[in-house]
DNA sequence: CTGAAAGCGCTTACAG
DNA sequence: CTGAAAGCGCTTACAG
């Protein structure tokens, strides 16, 4: 099917005798124009539902008024709660946003920025893939296009870059536990060149020194791939310690998961014996009993802190500093780190 | 900052001594052009990384390749999947895809289905918002551009339409209740107006009838707002019956899980003394214990499908034969319903 | 207050 | 095999 019926600017000069500069100018509320012919003409725009041909429009400016997003993966869904911040902000705008899935995979991310660009979009909203090693395709695209890094990003590449507080985040949770009397704190960490677990492993270390507390090489385990499975491995090697922590720190809720059914399968009481904290506030960490304590991570204020950034960058036309934004996020405290006085609700 | 460093035809021509058409006919394969004028051509290009404007291309085109998608929401993990099959099989097809959201707010999708025409795109998959009564707007819209329903959809439009086969998805999962030998399976539904809990509930009496089973009153429950907590609630009506159902099909998860933690709560043997079926395969299936039996949707199924029809009409000039398309869903047996005789993981 | 004309970057029928 | 020219629909400096 071919797009039909289309109204051009022509056919509504030719409706109105009038020339194509008038009812242009009209329609846009030029100031020179009559309002006599003002109302004439967009009576008869709206009476014909004329819509100015988007194309031509963005030929002339060079702008599509699109943005394009391009994410590791879109059914996570910490992940749709960035997009809609993004979309939500760019509508405001009168924006409309492309989105792309990198599926984690380098190649298919660089040909992503390139597609994106054919696309006419007017700036680039990036999410990192995994292991991304070689950002030179993204400088080369920053060149021609405005570009911001959020949530997945890296210090590779020199632009605004949104995040999450992970320190500050990491340093709450275990501060947390501190005033709930805990003094062990263990936590479960990824092995290697993870920025984001560096982070988290950051603020625990922290949290500690501020409270003077020791710091147990024991209590630090360290997996490749961070999951439920692992959290129950390791939470076993916890509690098989002869002086065993009595509170876990688990960068992910998926492993603070774990952690409480090994607890739970041990008859370990949480959180009296042990407390459980996670990071992500996952719909699973409701579902779980004791409920998991964890980190809400705002992610409309993530995706939509980035989008104001890089239009911030698609107007202005001077010198843009580039810096980095940490989002704050929320505690959320549930039975596995605090018993309220109130019976728990199931 | 505006783009810069924009290549164009012109300037490829200028520098190697050829005419604007030749540049062109050479970049796009035409056969009348010599091998050597291609390959100069092409070597220049890509040296300058030249890449074609789409606007003026789409402008002359009247095609964007650019795909509108309206949902109600995003951050829904089954929007997610359905989204994630779209994007896939539009990029195969080298279209892009901009994603709105309408909130479920029948005001918003009509403005976005005028943006989305304003934007240019080829086509719209709509997922229709929660109570959207006057489908007058869809209508119109489609007098402009190809559109196809898809997930949520209504009989009012006269389009193609891409949906989950719930009414074969519900007699499959009675069926496999009747198969483990129950009888007196009870069914919580929604109360009105809901196209999918109808087709459910239809496919519930199906297999009921198939298998000459006494359909009894009491065990049909519905609820305005099918949720966890109605779960739980209607499961305490169930089991307060003197003659108790020996299965529970909850139309949704989130009854399901609902149910079974009011199951647990009375010490109530799941699956022995009542089994439980839910709807959604959603992550929360998997956490609660036992685990729930439960329909898989497969949402990039749908996406993929509804975006290939809609390319189909977009790409067709002759007239289009509107059908309805209805997925098939995955039964998935979990300890809700079904012991295993290998102990159970946890 | 209004109109004629140029031009955004591309493709393509027409001519050679 | 290659080029000159028209035209896609719009905006806007220029002219009146």
């Amino acid at each position: 099917m071919v797009k039909k019926n289309i109204i051009t600017l022509k056919i509504v000069a030719k409706a109105l005798g009038l020339s194509i500069s008038t009812v242009s100018r009209a329609l846009n509320n030029h100031p020179d124009i009559s309002n006599q012919t003002k109302e004439k003409v967009s009576a008869f725009a709206n009476k014909v539902n004329y819509v100015p041909n988007v194309f031509a429009r963005g030929f002339r400016a060079h702008k599509s008024n699109i943005i394009g997003v391009i994410v590791p993966n879109i059914d996570h869904h910490f992940t749709s709660t960035l997009l809609k911040g993004v979309i939500r902000e760019a509508e405001i705008n009168g924006y409309k946003v492309i989105i792309s899935e990198s599926v984690n995979n380098e190649q298919k991310q660089t040909e992503l920025l390139q597609t994106m660009n054919q696309f006419g979009v007017d700036g680039i909203l990036l999410s990192l893939a995994k292991n991304t090693k070689n950002v030179d395709h993204i400088l080369k695209m920053m060149n021609h296009i405005p570009l911001v890094l959020f949530d997945k990003v890296s210090t590779k590449v020199p632009c605004t870059q949104v995040i999450i507080d992970d320190e500050d985040a990491a340093f709450r949770a275990v501060e947390h536990l501190i005033n709930t009397g805990k003094r062990r704190i263990a936590i479960i960490k990824e092995t290697v060149n993870s920025f984001i677990s560096e982070k988290r492993y950051l603020g625990y270390l922290k949290a500690l020194k501020k409270y003077d507390l020791e710091i147990d090489e024991n209590l630090i385990l360290s997996t490749e791939d961070i999951c439920m499975e692992e959290g129950k491995k390791l939470a076993n090697v916890l509690i098989s310690l002869k002086n065993r922590p009595d509170a876990i720190f688990a960068i992910t809720d998926e492993a603070g998961i774990g952690v409480i059914k090994t607890l739970n399968k041990n008859k370990i009481k949480i959180p009296d014996e042990i407390a459980v904290v996670g990071f992500c506030n996952s719909v699973n960490s409701t579902i779980i009993k004791p409920k998991l304590t964890t980190i809400d991570q705002p992610g409309n204020k993530i995706g939509e802190t980035a989008l104001k950034y890089l239009l911030r960058e698609i107007n202005n036309e001077d010198e843009i500093n580039h810096k980095t934004v940490e989002i704050k996020t929320n505690l959320i405290v549930r039975n596995s780190s605090f018993k309220s006085l109130k019976k728990n609700k199931v």
